[in-house]
DNA sequence: TCAAAAATAATCAAAATCTATCAAAAGCAA
DNA sequence: TTGCTTTTGATAGATTTTGATTATTTTTGA
């Protein structure tokens, strides 16, 4: 059996059933186990496969990456709640904006059959919307690498090309007297933009972002609606200026 | 047994099997291995066929699943070759563009350390370009799911916004009378606009890609330079119309 | 936690294959 | 035919791949 051959195999078993033991490959090409291990070392030097204690397993680039495993690891039932609210808020034939960030890529597994056109500037939110064949279009501009967000002049620009019939906005800090705010002020001019380019629009927050203020106010509390979990007693000064729906878990 | 005879039928194994053993290849043909080896060899060096230890197998390693199913990107030493000539052309201070595909793709790894701006219309680039520390740019448009692309009008005008010091193209077909092509009219769009926006042009293609024509033509020969494997005769006639540098694995 | 079991990496010699070389065979032109 | 070139097949030494064996590491399960 050539090289190749072998390779392929090993590499068709693997896309298959996610994870194979070099036992199996083994007995399925009849080579020795050494020339095994050297094929997976081979696959994984070229990115194709990730070798594990026991045999191999296809890539699953995108949940061990640090971005993801980060995103796992703040996912929480209260965020999958208040997604869920927002995501029911979409109808058929509608043009939606969604804010990288967590929260709102916890929505997009519940736009899932929806017939809408989705715009966003979070780079992790493409793969989810391609998998559910949703119809997307991305801001084009600088790439943020650490939060995976498009920024920038460019993505403002690209903005202004779209109105959209809701968008949902995620922030860091919701405050009586300095609104809605966010770390970075190139991401807080992209929520700016699509707020006033939106008819409906939300604002995503989960218990912990109210009385937190951070560095640059994206808009007013009257811009825009609250979804969030938070139950709390401070709530009813909030409910003056703008709408917050409360959902529970 | 005549020697175009003879490689037919070693093509025609191959391609069938997609891989094939010289011992095979001798009982087949009749002829000593010297000759079957012989004849590897030409063919290899036309860019038919691939010579492994062993025997000989196609080029593209038989995972033809265009599809982005896994995100895998198919590697083989010869997108590796040509990708790493292409990133050696990459000078501090640069600002380039790399389309979306394969053999750009592989590109980004030789590019690490470079103090270099990218833009591209390829959204599996981007993790990569991440991982590396490189200020990237994404264009904006609409997101072909299959292919992993921005394309469309909105592309296009965030384009004409950069200039670029070189750009990397990738191309599903090369010849005499259509020049470059590829199957989508849309991506055609960006490529073309692309050549426009680049003082140099470099268009990335294996040697299969050679004497193909698919859909759409988005430049004529003269208008960008060549980097490839195929070292096959039919390369001279290109050559009176535009630069080819061939690199081997 | 520790020790047994399983899996791994490293090493090495045998086997298979490769490259280079050369002489014989075949094809070709005069 | 003769002399020349090209193709072919055979051979020997170099190289690569392979499978077995070892010591080492990791996992497992009490």
């Amino acid at each position: 059996m050539l090289t190749p051959e072998r390779q392929q195999l090993i590499l068709e078993t693997v896309k298959k059933r996610h994870t194979v033991k070099i036992k199996e490959l083994v007995e399925q090409t009849g080579s020795s186990e050494s020339t095994i291990r050297r094929d997976l070392d081979q696959l994984e030097q070229a990115g194709e496969l990730r070798r594990v204690h026991g045999g191999a397993s296809i890539q699953t680039s995108a949940s061990d990456e640090p971005s993801m495993s980060e995103k796992s690891t703040i996912y929480t039932p209260e965020k999958e709640a208040i997604a869920l609210h927002a995501a029911s808020l979409v109808k058929d034939g509608d043009c939606i904006f969604i804010d990288a960030g967590s929260t709102t890529y916890a929505m997009i597994q519940h736009l899932k059959g929806k017939d809408i056109t989705v715009v966003t500037n979070g780079l992790n939110h493409l793969d989810a919307l391609s998998e559910h064949q949703i119809k997307t279009y991305v801001l084009g501009g600088l790439v943020k690498h650490r939060t995976r967000a498009v920024v920038g002049t460019g993505a403002l620009q690209t903005l202004k090309q779209y109105r959209f019939d809701i968008c949902f906005i995620g922030a860091n800090g919701i405050s009586l007297n300095d609104g809605f705010t966010t770390p970075d002020p190139e991401e807080a001019a992209i929520k700016r933009e699509t707020l006033l380019q939106s008819k409906n629009r939300y604002v995503l927050a989960d218990a912990s972002k109210f009385e937190e203020v951070t560095f640059s106010t994206f808009a007013e509390l009257q811009e825009a609606d609250i979804i969030t979990n938070h139950q709390g007693l401070p709530l009813d000064s909030y409910r003056d200026k703008t709408t917050i729906k409360v959902v529970t878990p």
